[in-house]
DNA sequence: ATGAATTTTCAGTAATTACTGAAAATTCAA
DNA sequence: TTGAATTTTCAGTAATTACTGAAAATTCAT
């Protein structure tokens, strides 16, 4: 019966990280204490595993936990002649990054396109709409952009994307080099790439 | 002097969904619907005209601003003949953009990376600390990667950038092509792209 | 069906965070 | 300097969010 006092240090000090910069985010303390302990440990966890290493109520944990899989960041598992369940986080870290990415797209992003999506439609009635209207223009093609962008990464397989991501530098070489072929236009490169 | 009711049903509506979202981000209510208004603000504005457009007391504003401000989100401007400060969102959204995420990264990701080199610099007295270890190890990479390849994005100037995020699928297919090329470790390609 | 094991819900309370008004500090023109 | 204009601080309070224990609901072996 593992409590807190049993979690070595390494994993405690891992674990109180992420319940204090769970408030930087928009998740708690305790759900990113719980997070953290079911990431590091080396078996699939149940309720009653974390109200013990963590010290928190069981009901806590039944929220905690629950929250976690409403971001789907948690996997549920059964052990064979057990009734409990039992949750860990992926073994791969870049699948984790993504659905976290999706999911925050989802609740944070998703609803201000939406919005933005609205309030262009509306005829401004004013100056001080016109331009509003103006600004909300620019934003809604920023955050476009953003997602497009994000849906094209998100599709390639995590090998891949690793290795997307190690090329920052040499993506700009091709495209200033793209760019003295065929011009500034960010449609006309588009398309001229997605010809070849 | 312009109060609440004298903001036009578009702009309050952005303003009053950024208050919303704001709680879902780390910011609080106030403090979006300041920046908000700010933003779709034809002209800098005083911490007076806030106060009234959006009726809240005169400290109120003075503490969001100063939050605004540390996130280095408002530009602090001067009327001639008027000692009061005024206050204007960068014009260019991408640049918006791009402090925030510096900001986020500063406070939100560059802990998170102390900590775990902090971590992996321990000799682990336990197969608990050892798997854990190991775990930290896998995260702590993800975050540089992914820190490392946005520094890479992060320098290009906004034209650019925006080219660039028009470019998933093109820049996929060049991988591909460069896998079938040098083989798949990264480190690799890495060198063989950077060598051309 | 029954009931033991387990999970979830929820009302009450604790803890935290946000907001205000008044007072203090700062800034600057005269 | 002085003091009016402006901004900031801060103690008190309001509002929100987090947490708990007890009770209800669910699940499943018998």
């Amino acid at each position: 019966m593992p409590n807190r006092e049993n979690l070595p240090p390494l994993n405690r000090q891992f674990v109180s990280h992420f319940g204090e910069m769970g408030s930087r985010w928009g998740i708690n303390r305790t759900v990113g204490q719980i997070y953290a302990l079911i990431f590091i440990s080396p078996h699939a966890l149940n309720a009653d595993d974390i109200a013990e290493a963590l010290e928190f109520s069981r009901s806590n944990v039944s929220m905690g936990l629950k929250e976690l899989q409403s971001w789907r960041l948690v996997k549920l598992r059964h052990q064979p002649g057990d009734r409990r369940e039992y949750f860990e986080a992926p073994a791969d870290v870049w699948e984790i990054f993504r659905v976290l990415a999706e999911e925050r797209r989802r609740r944070e992003i998703e609803p201000t396109l939406s919005m933005l999506r609205m309030a262009l439609l509306e005829a401004p009635t004013s100056d001080a709409e016109r331009h509003a209207q103006e600004r909300m223009k620019e934003m809604h093609e920023l955050i476009d952009r953003l997602m497009t962008w994000f849906d094209d990464v998100q599709k390639l397989a995590p090998e891949t994307a690793m290795q997307l991501m190690g090329m920052g530098a040499t993506v700009t070489k091709v495209l200033e080099f793209k760019d003295r072929m065929t011009g500034k236009s960010p449609a006309k490169l588009a398309a001229t790439t997605k010809d070849n």
